[in-house]
DNA sequence: TCAAAAGTGTTATCTCTACACCCATGA
DNA sequence: TCATGGGTGTAGAGATAACACTTTTGA
């Protein structure tokens, strides 16, 4: 068989999966959303649906975004657009069985999300909720777990968004546009599920040049003295990293 | 539209693209095949083809692996095999506009292999050669560079490699199975364009525990002292990271 | 006044860097 | 003998980890 040629090819379904990720009363929740139909119906999935014919991925994953969630996304590969939640492609699965109706190749996108948005289950989902990672994860695969191979998709999310963190300004997109070191430090902490010391966190992002701008106000909303305001800097990379402590 | 709907998807054509790479003569070098038909006519291309209907993702990247260059890889989550080249999937690409005839999508996979393999020509591949990924980049993108969009997979392949090497073993797999600490070296510097000091990179390395083991044997096939040969160890990852040099 | 969270200072420990220096081979 | 690359020692710079301590608010 020659490659590319237009007439010899299996047909395929390219759908796109959402792991969105938010961080809730101190852990990492993901939204999903109840099936409608066969197979797993009535069973949780994550939010996605069929690429059209004239956009490209990512523009189906933004808009698939919106659609369940109303949430904006910023494509950092698409420039200008800066408000809303990250975006970004996960991976793709393609098991030939992983549907077991047709051959469906899915092209995974991770969005991180502050904690706002509460889930409008408009679209073409039955209903959808957030549900904390954890739950989603250890349940027992077989029969409550998620639909398809959305278990692993979801853990490959969580386990993006855990290493990323590390080296990148990458938290900053679980918080509002202006946040505290405190806050920021919390992010961590669920994202991570370990104890940050306060003092050594705070000296380490805000001594990262271009990491935090600090935005001029100050809040007590998360009582005792008054944090300073900051915004996501420039710097997207952290050199040296942030280090995850070992357990 | 319902999700997952089998009956109304737009057809997609899926295919798997390589970026083969190696170390020689201190660079990077990428593994490219001469297109035998239009568009792109008589261009270099990535190798790569069309995913069949009955295999998965890594199963048709390992397949056009073997048909273009008789490299056997070892993909790291089918555990088992572990002679050969490393395979990982990188991205997907999915423009509809990438190609000028139909819609493809195609799922670009990641290799890294020792300098060995001379390449065979087989398969469906008009002609296979090696060249330095600097010129394969910096060409005149419009005239002579890669057909489709296959420097920027080209690009974002090396850059993996280049950041993935910081935090992990990955390294390893450009070295045939026994290595010396002065090859590994010369990888870090070749992929990153650096130099390293060899005092420093050799504690670091042997320092790590799990990352590499010896072997037993010594090798005089750098010059000079006998250097002892070493296995790539269980370790795959590398903490703290090999720091890379700002240049 | 007290609890809570924000910040600053300090010190021991660890790592990286930049060297000086020695070792074992082939030519 | 000399050039070449392999390997060890060591001192200073920088980052981290583990604390004590002060600051500023709301209750």
């Amino acid at each position: 068989m020659s490659p590319y040629d237009p007439s010899a090819f299996p047909p395929f379904a390219v759908t796109v999966d959402l792991v969105v990720l938010t961080v809730r009363r101190h852990a990492l929740w993901a939204l999903v959303v109840r099936r409608g139909e066969q197979p797993f119906q009535g069973r949780w999935a994550l939010p996605g649906g069929f690429v059209r014919g004239d956009e490209d991925l990512a523009g189906a994953a933004a808009r698939e975004l919106a659609e369940e969630t109303g949430l904006c996304a910023h494509d950092p590969t698409a420039p200008g657009v800066d408000n809303g939640a990250h975006l970004e492609q996960l991976a793709t699965y393609g098991d030939p069985k992983r549907d077991p109706r047709m051959r469906v190749v899915s092209v995974a996108h991770l969005v991180l999300a502050p904690d706002l948005p509460a889930p409008t289950a408009g679209g073409d989902a039955n209903s959808a909720r957030w549900a904390p990672v954890d739950e989603l994860l250890s349940a027992d695969q077989a029969s409550t777990g998620l639909a398809f191979d959305h278990a692993r998709i979801l853990a490959d999310g969580v386990e993006r968004a855990r290493s990323k963190i590390e080296y990148s300004s990458l938290a900053t997109a679980f918080c509002p546009p202006e946040f505290t070191v405190g806050e920021l430090r919390r992010v961590y902490e669920a994202v991570w599920g370990v104890s940050l010391d306060p003092r050594n966190f705070h000296r380490k992002v805000t001594g990262t040049p271009g990491f935090l701008v600090p935005s001029g106000g100050t809040t007590t909303r998360q009582g005792g003295r008054p944090a300073q305001l900051f915004r996501a800097g420039g710097a997207t990379l952290l050199n040296p990293p942030m280090l995850r402590p070992e357990v």
